[in-house]
DNA sequence: CATTGTCAAGAGCACTGCTCTCGAATCTGT
DNA sequence: ACAGATTCGAGAGCAGTGCTCTTGACAATG
């Protein structure tokens, strides 16, 4: 699979995948701010202004773990989606969810967490973000075309500004009524309100260990959303 | 109001109260995580050195900030709490508390944001941290004494550990039932899931701005937690 | 007045991201 | 196969960081 490429774009293409594995290693121990170039440049017993040929700074480097860590996240999702009963299947993308986050802590810190001061994120970061959402609306599309999504009577249209902000996920999921996607939006929220809790030790002397609270509140916004 | 103590007692209180000013204004500037403090100590005038007498390291002022922004935000939510409608009541400490988030973010991140890189929370930070969470138990209380407080019949009771764990929370509000508590941390998690996606980017190209987004949440989450 | 405790200052240690230069290795066009 | 262009690792160096230790000045107490 490396024909057709010489030698040098192989060593290269293998040492970046090394510097990101070697990234990845140290960011589970110290966490993203704290993460070292030069720790990093020691692990491979290489110098640091080496590591400057493959990522131009740190940030570059922070974005390629961004960039891996949204689609490691995607792929767990994904391999979790696609069982024939639609309620179970979200139950199981909520699983996947919570076990990556707790799999890999700090990997979702790095892309839930607070921003990392003096680091803009780029515009390549949107699209690898946006997998697990639209696995999601997916899945209430789906839902929705079996007749098992049927949003309570009492929950309110969106208006204005909403009403307006919703158009742009109507393009993800064009069958879904706002009323809906608002709905989803809120339920989306509380996913990961939810795990930045369990995660960064917020709930710790009241829902730890969150595993029944965790599936459910998984239950109760399925519900809140209109799956049955 | 000083009366009492000495000069150097006084200058020591002032003092500290300067270098606490200091941080949170460098805080805002450059996050929790770049917060330096020899930056703190030139704004000051002082020898980075002098600040040791003061906070016997980083972590310590990190403390101090961390309990100074619990406690602000707690200040502004029961603020903002106490009117005649619990509904209404519900939507001001809402408001409340996303307006403290959104004019000090960075304050804002210390507490809900991802835990600072080898920085362990003393257990003096969990006082001040349960007091938004009080108020609104609180608020249901005396909401269910008003007859406003009817969760849907479809809410699930809670079982096994689950039940087990709304028990520290019933110690809080005796009178709320275990159903009502577990909506209630729902609830919860979705409020600060959605502040931190607002704050931290993660609704750009959807709900930013936020403004309607919340307010409907707030509404919504209090009817699913039973209020009306 | 003398002692005791507190304070700011400064030097120093080990660390950070990043830049620059300098040879050596590798790739490319002839 | 060889010359020229490109890429690469190494090393020195800059400005910054948290933190420690020592030194000398000041204020509070007896």
């Amino acid at each position: 699979m490396n024909a057709g490429r010489t030698a040098r774009e192989r060593a290269r293409a293998e040492l970046t995948e090394e510097i990101k594995a070697a990234a990845r290693r140290q960011l589970a121990t110290v966490g993203a701010e704290a993460l070292s170039l030069r720790a990093i440049s020691r692990e491979l017993g290489m110098v640091s202004s080496a590591l400057y040929r493959y990522f131009a700074s740190r940030d570059e480097l922070l974005t390629a773990l961004i960039i891996d860590a949204y689609d490691a996240l995607g792929d767990a999702a994904e391999a979790a989606a696609g069982g024939d009963d639609v309620l179970e299947e979200w139950l199981a993308i909520y699983a996947a969810v919570r076990d990556w986050a707790r799999a890999h802590p700090q990997e979702y810190a790095l892309i839930y967490g607070s921003p990392i001061s003096g680091y803009k994120a780029p515009q390549t970061t949107v699209q690898p973000a946006a997998r697990v959402p639209i696995l999601l609306l997916d899945l209430l599309q789906r839902a929705q075309a079996a007749g098992r999504l049927t949003p309570p009577a009492d929950a309110p249209t969106p208006t204005g500004l909403l009403a307006e902000q919703t158009k742009v996920l109507v393009e993800l999921a064009p069958q879904l009524s706002p009323t809906v996607l608002v709905r989803m939006m809120i339920v989306w929220t509380q996913l990961f309100g939810m795990l930045s809790f369990e995660l960064f030790g917020q709930l710790v002397g009241s829902m730890d260990p969150a595993d029944e609270f965790f599936t459910s509140a998984a239950r109760q916004m399925a519900a809140f959303v209109g799956l049955s």
